[in-house]
DNA sequence: ACTAAAAAATACCAATCGGTATATTTTTTA
DNA sequence: TAAAAAATATACCGATTGGTATTTTTTAGT
C-alpha cells in the first residue's frame, strides 16, 4: 500500500509535468504548481527536494509512460519487421497523443533544458538513447529471424528513423499540420520496405 | 547615415539575439540583457517597447542572418537541381554555424515561444514557411528547366526535405554529435538523386 | 559654441520568484 | 483512542522580475 506522501507525490507529478512539458523549466512557476495541484509550497518542498527534482521526477514519469506505450504498441506483433512497422504506426497517432501532455517531452525538454538545466538534460539524452537502441534491436533481431537484409547498419538505420521521426513530430507541432507526421511515416515505411526488408 | 538611436538598437539585437536562443524567452532576464550589453534599462527601453518586442526583433534578425546564407550559398550554381544540393551542403555545416548563435533559431524558438509568446511563434512559422517555399520553389524550376521529373510533388519533397533537416539539427544538437546532420544530409542527396532527378 | 532634442542612466515600483522555518493538521501506530 | 510521527499549511525571507518616471548625459542642428 502507497503512503500518503507516496500518492501526494505521484499526483503532484501527474498534474505538473504537462505544465512542464508545454511551458518549460523556467516559465513554470511554483506558483503554477501549486495553483494547478490546490497544494501549498509545504506540500510540494516535503515532496520533493526542489523545482529542479521535481521536474525531473515528472520527466522521468512522462517518459516512462511514453516508451511502455511504444512497448505495448510493439507487442501487438511477435515479427520484428512487423514491430518496426508498428513503431510508425504508433507515431501516426503521436499528435493526439502528445496533445494531451502538453507536446513531446523528449522534443521539448531537449530544447529547453540543454543551458538551463543540465541534470534534466541528461535525462532527455537517456530516453532518445533508449528509443534508437530498440529500434537497432528491433533491426538486429530482424536479421537474425532473415526478415531483414543481413547487411544493414542497424544503428545507421536507428539514427535516420528517430532523427526523421522527431523532425515530424516538431514540424507537425509547430506548423500545427498532422500530414508532417503522416507524410514521414509513410516515408519511412517505403524506405523499411525498400532498404530492410530482405 | 545610421542615428544613434538606430546603432545602439542594432547593438542591442546583435548582443541579444544568441542569449534568447539559447536561454529561451523566459529565462532571458532584463538583467542578462543589461549585462550582456553593457547598458541599462534605460537604454533598452528606449529603444525598445518591451521584452518581447526585443526579442522578436532578435529573432527577426537571426532569421534574416540564416536566409541570406542560405540564399548566397545557393547563388553559387545557377542550376535547381544543383542548389538543392547546396542545400544540403549549406547543412552540413549548420553545427558550427548555430553554435556561434546558441542553436538552431527556428527549432528552439519554435519549441520555447509555442505556449509562451504567440506573436515570436507567429515569427516561427512564417520563417518556416519561407525556407519550405524556397525550396518547393527550387523544385518547380527544376521541372521547368527539366532537371527534375515532371511529376515529383514539390510540395510534398519540400516538406520532407525541411522535415528531416530539422530532425537532424535537433539530434545533433541534442545528442551532441555531428553525425546526424551529416548522415541526414547524405540521405537527402541521395534521394534528390534517386527520386527527383531526371 | 550654444541650444534643443534625443538618448541613456538612475532610482524606484509592486509583484513575483524559489525556498525555508515554523505551526498546524492529518495519519499512522501502539 | 491517545500519543508519536508524518504530512501539509502558513507565514515569511531576501532576491529578482519586468517595467516606468525622472534626471542626467550625449548627440545633432544652427
Amino acid at each position: 500500500m502507497l503512503t500518503k506522501a507516496e500518492q501526494t507525490a505521484e499526483f503532484i507529478i501527474q498534474t505538473v509535468a504537462p505544465i512542464f512539458n508545454k511551458n518549460g523549466y523556467a516559465a513554470t512557476s511554483l506558483s503554477d504548481i501549486t495553483k494547478a495541484t490546490g497544494l501549498t509550497k509545504g506540500a510540494i518542498y516535503g515532496n520533493f527536494k526542489n523545482k529542479e527534482e521535481l521536474a525531473i521526477a515528472a520527466f522521468k514519469m512522462t517518459e516512462g509512460n511514453m516508451i511502455g506505450r511504444i512497448a505495448d504498441h510493439q507487442s501487438l506483433s511477435k515479427s520484428p519487421l512487423e514491430k518496426l512497422f508498428l513503431v510508425t504506426d504508433f507515431y501516426r497517432n503521436y499528435y493526439n497523443f502528445t496533445q494531451e501532455v502538453g507536446g513531446c517531452p523528449v522534443l521539448n525538454m531537449g530544447v529547453d533544458a540543454k543551458y538551463q538545466v543540465p541534470s534534466l538534460f541528461k535525462h532527455v539524452k537517456s530516453a532518445i538513447t533508449k528509443i534508437q537502441n530498440n529500434v537497432a534491436k528491433l533491426i538486429d533481431a530482424g536479421k537474425e529471424c532473415k526478415e531483414i537484409k543481413e547487411e544493414v547498419d542497424s544503428m545507421l538505420y536507428a539514427k535516420r528513423l528517430y532523427s526523421m521521426i522527431t523532425g515530424a513530430i516538431f514540424m507537425t507541432h509547430t506548423m500545427e499540420d498532422n500530414s508532417y507526421l503522416l507524410e514521414t511515416m509513410d516515408q519511412i515505411d517505403m524506405m523499411i520496405h525498400k532498404n530492410l526488408k530482405r
